[in-house]
DNA sequence: GTGACGCTGTAGCGTTGCTGCATGGATCCG
DNA sequence: CGGATCCATGCAGCAACGCTACAGCGTCAC
C-alpha cells in the first residue's frame, strides 16, 4: 500500500476512469489498470466497479480515496517540515485560471512573485465547465475558478482546499449608443425584452442570466451562446445583443459601456482551487498569499 | 520520499543506531545506511550527524522523523478505512510485556480474545530496562510496560501512545515467620535496618524502594540486586532479606507474607504502549479494548 | 596498541513496475 | 442490426530500483 497507488486510485476516483488518470499521472492506462488491481488484491475488497463502458470507485474505493488525501498531505508535510531548515523555499507552481481571471490577475500576480527568490511561476488558462474545475486540480497547484455568486460551493469534499478571491460584479454591457448606456443603473424591469449573448450551457456564470430573469418576469431571449468575453465585447459593440461582463475584467475598455444593476444580485466569485496535499506545500502557501493580497488590492481599488 | 524510508529513519531515530535500526527492519545495516543518504540527498538538508562511532538525528531528521509518524498513521487509517469494508478484522497482533505484567495479564488476555474471530495473538515476555519500553514498541503492537508510581511519562513523544492500564500497590514481602508478619499494615519507621533485595539499578520499579526509604530517613540497606519477582520471592521465603511485591501478582501465594505499607505511596502503574500507526490496526483497537476491560476487572476485584 | 564495534561505499543480483500490444466488452451511429 | 469506436485489462519484455554480501575506515575499550 504506497502513496504512489494510493493516488492513482484517487486521481482514477477523480477523472472518472482510467485512461483520464492516465493522462493525468504521466502513465499508461494499462499501468494504472495494473496498480488498482494490485492494490485491490491488497485490501481484498473490490474498489472500483464497471459502469457502462468506464469505471467508478465502490464505497470502499471512496473511503480508502478520502483517506489517501490525508496519506497526500502527510507526506507533503513531512517534506515540508525539511524545506523549514532550508534558508529560502523552492520549487515550481503550476497555476491554471479561466481566461478573464487570468486577465485579471496573473500579470500581476508574476509580478509579485518574481520579487520572490525561488519560486518559478508555471501558468496556463483552463476554459472548462462549471463542474470540471475541481478535476483540475490533479494537474495544478492552484486552480483560479469562477462560479455564480449565489451557487453551491464546490465538489471537491474534503479533498480540495477552497480559498475565496473576490466577488466581481456582472454588470449590462450595452453598446456606446445603446438607449440604456446612459442610465447610471438599470433594473431588472429595464432588461424586457432585450437580444442576449450568454456563456454556453453548463459554464460558469451561465445561470446568473437565469436568475436575472426571473427577475424581471420572463425567461431572457439568448440570440447567441459565447464564452470568450473579448469575443461578446465585440459582438455587444457591434450591436448584435446585450450581455452581462465582469465589472473589473472589462469595466476600463471603451468599447462598450457598463451599467450597473440595480435591484438584482448579479455576480461571479472568484476562488482558487488547491489540493490540499498540494496546499502543503511552502511555495504554494506562499503564491496562495500573494494571490489573496491581490484580491484585496483590485477589491479596495 | 517513501513511507519505507521515513520509517527507516524514524527506527534510527528511536533506536539510536543503523544497526539497531536494521535489526528491528530485518535489514542489513548497509540497507539502512543507503536509504537514509538517499533521503539526505532528496531533502537536501542533513539528517544524521555522526557522534563517536554511532549517529543521532539532527534537528532537521528529527522534524522529519515526527513528521513520519503521522504519515504512517494516515496509512494505517486508509488500511482501516478498507477493513471497515471486510466483515470480520482479521490479523496478528504482538503483545510484549514484563514478566510478572505477562502472569498477570497475559492468560486472561489471551482467553478473551480467543473469543474474537480472526485476532491472532503472538505473546513475549521482555524484561528491559526503564528507558528502553518506549523502544521495544518498534518491534511489538503493545508493549505492556511498567513505571514508579510518582515517576514521570514514558519518553516517545508524539509517536506513542499511552494507554492506562492499572496501579498495583507495592507491598513488604516478609518470611511467613518475620515479626513484621503479623501486622496488618507497617509504617516506614518500621523498617530501619532491614536486609533488601532490590531490582537492578534502571529497571521499573528500583526508585520506589528509595523513595520508601527517604520516609524512613535512612537509605534502604541492599544486600541482594534480582529482577525476577519468583526468585526474589524464594530469597525471602528462606530469609534472606525482605522486599517490594506486587500486591495483585504475588498476594495470591502462601510461600511469603505481603504486608500493605502505610504512611507512604509505594506502587506502580501499569500501562500499554502502542505507537500511533500501530494504534490505528482494528485488530490492534480490538486487543487494547480487551486488556483495558480486563484492568478495570483486576482493579476492582 | 590491538581488537571489537559501527557506519559507509561498491559490485552483483533479484524483484518490482513500467511500456507496448493484443483482447474483450459496451456504446454510438449509420 | 452491424460496424466503428472507446475503454479497461491481461501478457511479454525490459529498465530501474533496492537489497545482500563484502571490504574499508574511523572510534572506543582494554
Amino acid at each position: 500500500m504506497d502513496p504512489r497507488t494510493l493516488e492513482t486510485l484517487r486521481t482514477v476516483g477523480s477523472q472518472g476512469g482510467v485512461t483520464a488518470a492516465a493522462a493525468v499521472l504521466h502513465l499508461t492506462p494499462s499501468a494504472v489498470s495494473q496498480q488498482v488491481a494490485l492494490l485491490q488484491r491488497e485490501v481484498g475488497v473490490p474498489l472500483t466497479e464497471r459502469v457502462g463502458r468506464g469505471l467508478r470507485l465502490t464505497p470502499a474505493g471512496e473511503a480508502l480515496a478520502e483517506a489517501a488525501v490525508d496519506v497526500a498531505v502527510a507526506l507533503e508535510r513531512a517534506r515540508a517540515a525539511c524545506d523549514e531548515f532550508l534558508e529560502r523555499p523552492q520549487g515550481v507552481v503550476r497555476v491554471s485560471a479561466f481566461q478573464s481571471g487570468a486577465q485579471l490577475l496573473l500579470p500581476a500576480l508574476l509580478t509579485r512573485v518574481a520579487g520572490i527568490e525561488g519560486i518559478t511561476l508555471e501558468c496556463t488558462d483552463e476554459d472548462v465547465a462549471q463542474d470540471d474545475f475541481v478535476a483540475l486540480t490533479d494537474r495544478m497547484d492552484v486552480v483560479v475558478a469562477h462560479r455564480p455568486d449565489d451557487g453551491l460551493g464546490w465538489s471537491g469534499g474534503r479533498a480540495v482546499q477552497v480559498v475565496p478571491l473576490l466577488r466581481e460584479p456582472l454588470d449590462l454591457a450595452v453598446p456606446l449608443d445603446h438607449p440604456l448606456a446612459q442610465h447610471a443603473e438599470v433594473r431588472p424591469d429595464d432588461l424586457r425584452d432585450l437580444p442576449w449573448i450568454a456563456v454556453r450551457e453548463g459554464f460558469p456564470v451561465a445561470t446568473v442570466l437565469g436568475a436575472v430573469g426571473a427577475r424581471s418576469g420572463e425567461t431572457p431571449r439568448i440570440v447567441h451562446r459565447v464564452n470568450d468575453f473579448h469575443v461578446v465585447e465585440a459582438l455587444v459593440e457591434a450591436g448584435h445583443g446585450v450581455s452581462l461582463l465582469p465589472r473589473y475584467t472589462f469595466g476600463g475598455g471603451a468599447r462598450v459601456r457598463l451599467v450597473p444593476l440595480a435591484g438584482v444580485r448579479a455576480g461571479r466569485r472568484i476562488d482558487a482551487l488547491v489540493r490540499r496535499d498540494r496546499a502543503e506545500r511552502l511555495v504554494v502557501r506562499r503564491v496562495l498569499d500573494e494571490l489573496r493580497a491581490l484580491a484585496v488590492d483590485i477589491d479596495t481599488a
